[in-house]
DNA sequence: CTCGATGCAAAGTGTTTGCAGTACG
DNA sequence: CGTACTGCAAACACTTTGCATCGAG
């Protein structure tokens, strides 16, 4: 819950970015919720302590964020969705409500399906994304 | 390769959709490739065989396609990608040409990432994703 | 024949961007 | 005080949709 700031800001500054109200709002509020809100419900949240925000600063503010590593975005549908708990984890999506359920890397790691149906989740389907460099980017080791 | 023609008509048929020349090329062109294309990709390749394709014709059947479970979207960044592949599967998705190389079931039910990295592939980070019913939804087993 | 599908173009939706002014460090 | 960031609005990319017409069954 309590994002150390301090340490933070200090993380921001070192990249060349500064710590502005806006950004650090947005940070807070998607610290506060355990949702994956979009962009517009973002908006409205920070909206509520920043009246006069503006949408191209939410997207920029989110684009930035993910850069450092502080945020992730989630790709549902046709509309990004965004998780303030950037560190690895797998979700649940529910099919009905179109919720997204954090589940910490722990009890999927073994595919430990079972227990998330002992939570309460009924387990339809599930698809593993893996991320990397093929082959043949491998090989190409001049560019980044 | 080969899609049994008639078994996919029968079953396109029976839900009241109708097997059109558009419908099938799309089917025939994204059974081809392995590529996973955007719909873009599709409407060039359907192009070359029905020039006067329009765009609407493209979504609206990439839709019922999937719909039909004959076909699958992969949403990458913001832009759909398609997947003629309509069975289970997972993605390995390459950061640098962003290539989505499909990944069988098999392979990873056990998270045999080992093997990936054996075949080539620099696996930096994954994360599941499970569909199904959240606790909430499942209790509220009116709708749907 | 009937109704689902098409082609076209116009309208949406979500996101990005150019610019002049603002404020962080 | 320099430069990253903001607010605003216009532009954008991708996708959906209304409508007259076409064609599968």
């Amino acid at each position: 819950m309590k994002t150390n700031a301090s340490l933070l800001e200090g993380r921001i500054r070192d990249r060349g970015y500064r710590m502005t109200r806006q950004r650090q709002v947005v940070l807070e509020e998607l610290a506060k919720v355990d949702t994956h809100p979009r962009a517009d419900q973002i908006y409205q949240l920070v909206r509520r302590r920043i009246p006069h925000v503006s949408f191209g600063t939410i997207y920029r503010n989110l684009k930035t964020l993910e850069e450092l590593g502080l945020i992730s975005e989630i790709q549902r549908g046709h509309t990004a969705r965004y998780d303030g708990n950037a560190s690895p984890h797998h979700h649940f999506v529910c099919r009905k409500c179109d919720r997204i359920i954090d589940v910490d890397e722990a009890s999927t790691t073994e595919f430990d399906i079972p227990s998330l149906s002992r939570m309460g989740y009924q387990v339809e389907r599930f698809q593993l994304q893996i991320f990397g460099l093929c082959p043949a980017c491998r090989t190409k080791l001049d560019k980044s």
